[in-house]
DNA sequence: TTTTGAGTTGTTCGA
DNA sequence: GTCGAACAACTCAAA
């Protein structure tokens, strides 16, 4: 190593400092470590969710580095080499992007950064088993949860990365970008740790029982802190693996949606286009609706006014908090394309742009799932009805009146069919847009169809 | 190669 | 109100 030497370290989906092996290696392999995080306009649209929250986590993280963070904006082709030059660093490190977009912009990066004689280094990823590596006994990418989740159980996974016991960040005049101000809203390292150990101590012994409950307080909410590497998910199962309460079904629920969020991600990587494409084409024949009339339901669907109160809560909380409890999001979902007949990725962009925890595999896959187009698919007769949904997980209505202003004055269950009480409409709530038993057999009438 | 059992999250209908 | 069967046929994974 010489005397003085740069290795850069850009931050992507890894805003931490803790369990980040792509920063122990830029540690270990130069006595300076510039960070850096790259506003790329293709991805930044401030007026996002998903980005103010990104803006939030990066004042955090900058905070965490004492201001160490350098903020370029453009592209990271342009970027990333060009910063390299100038402060002569001959490593680039980053935590393995596993997205279409990402592994192309890495790949192009990469090549840039060779052109000039530096090395892309990736170490780690955001998942706990890196996307690619569990293959079933013929060498084959799994295609059905259950006999994926058995193999990643059984599948090795390193330890947490220990925090580097001194970093000694570049701190020369490289200039940095000002970051666009942030609203006040929980995000950083900090507050993920902090949450975590909360859910941990609070929450996890419930969770099998009661995480289907929207109108409690009793998923881990760690979604957001995922999405952007806040916390690593090593580190989530390694607490629960040293915790008592590791050995109990309710903690392996737990670990089961955490990977289901690494089976998505696997899916994603052997098949990059079913981003936005059918993961199965045996139902491209599918007729879905569209015009006027199907974009006035679209409204309706995305502003929370569609009749049926499940519905609409889950769509106004989505507007709202930039946040849905996972079980609406099924029904929601289940509302646009089995109700109103509408092709997935209208709904999975709609979620996209106001999610604070979008994230491209999990949702657009949790969409295929409920579309019947994707892995491990839902069966097609398998339509979500949405007031028996709502009077199974939200018994009281409590979820649906916090949402639902003009639901009320409705006692109750009586909140979830307000057609059936005499006052049900007299704080002007919407009549139901469709008929769901119609919209059911039409649903089936469909498949039917297009399997012959 | 063949066979066998299984497959996140549901709804409706009829007994 | 509760309970089990039906809703199809197919693909996948593993023995």
């Amino acid at each position: 190593m010489a005397p003085s030497s740069t290795s850069i370290l850009w931050f992507r989906r890894d805003l931490r400092l803790n369990d980040h092996p792509a920063l122990l290696a830029a540690v270990a392999r130069a006595t300076h470590v510039l960070p850096v995080f790259v506003l790329d306009p293709r991805l930044l649209d401030t007026d996002k969710p998903r980005s103010q929250r990104l803006l939030a986590s990066l004042a955090a993280l900058s905070k965490d580095m004492r201001g160490a963070l350098v903020v370029r904006t453009g592209d990271p082709v342009d970027v990333i080499p060009r910063l390299a030059k100038e402060v002569d660093a001959a490593q680039v490190h980053v935590s393995r992007e596993t997205t279409p977009f990402g592994r192309r912009r890495d790949e192009a990066v990469e090549r840039a950064l060779a052109a000039d004689g530096r090395e892309l280094i990736a170490t780690g990823s955001p998942y706990a088993v890196g996307p690619g590596r569990i293959v079933n006994g013929t060498g084959t990418p799994y295609k059905v949860f259950t006999p994926f989740s058995k193999a990643w159980r059984q599948h090795g996974r390193p330890a947490p990365a220990t925090r580097p016991k001194r970093i000694t960040w570049l701190r020369d005049d490289v200039g940095s970008d000002p970051l666009p101000d942030a609203p006040r809203m929980e995000a950083g390292e900090a507050a993920a740790l902090k949450r975590w150990e909360a859910f941990l101590h609070d929450g996890l012994t419930a969770y099998d029982t009661e995480r289907d409950r929207p109108d409690l307080d009793t998923t881990s909410r760690l979604s957001a802190p995922l999405k952007y590497g806040e916390i690593h998910p090593r580190t989530i199962l390694a607490d629960i693996a040293a915790h008592s309460a590791g050995r109990s079904t309710a903690a392996d629920a737990f670990v089961t949606e955490l990977i289901w969020r690494e089976f998505y991600a696997d899916v994603l990587w052997h098949h990059p286009d079913s981003a936005w494409h059918d993961l199965r084409p045996e139902l491209s024949t599918l007729p879905y609706d569209s015009g006027d009339e199907t974009d006035r339901l679209v409204d309706a669907w995305r502003e929370g006014r569609t009749g049926y109160p499940m519905v609409d809560a889950g769509m106004r909380q989505l507007l709202e908090a930039g946040w849905m409890h996972n079980r609406v999001r099924m029904i929601t979902a289940s509302f646009l394309t089995k109700d109103l007949h509408v092709w997935w990725p209208v709904g999975a962009r709609h979620f996209l742009d106001h999610l604070v925890d979008g994230d491209i595999a999990s949702n657009n896959h949790g969409w295929q799932w409920v579309a019947g187009t994707g892995t491990d698919a839902s069966p097609y007769f398998r339509v979500f009805n949405p007031v028996t949904q709502g009077r199974r997980f939200d018994p009281h209505g409590d979820y649906v009146r916090r949402w639902v202003p003009e639901l009320r004055h409705l006692a109750s269950g009586a909140a979830h069919e307000p057609w059936k009480h005499d006052n049900g409409y007299d704080q002007g709530y919407p009549r139901r847009v469709v008929d769901h038993d119609d919209e059911r057999k039409e649903t089936l009438a469909r498949y039917e169809r297009a399997r012959r």
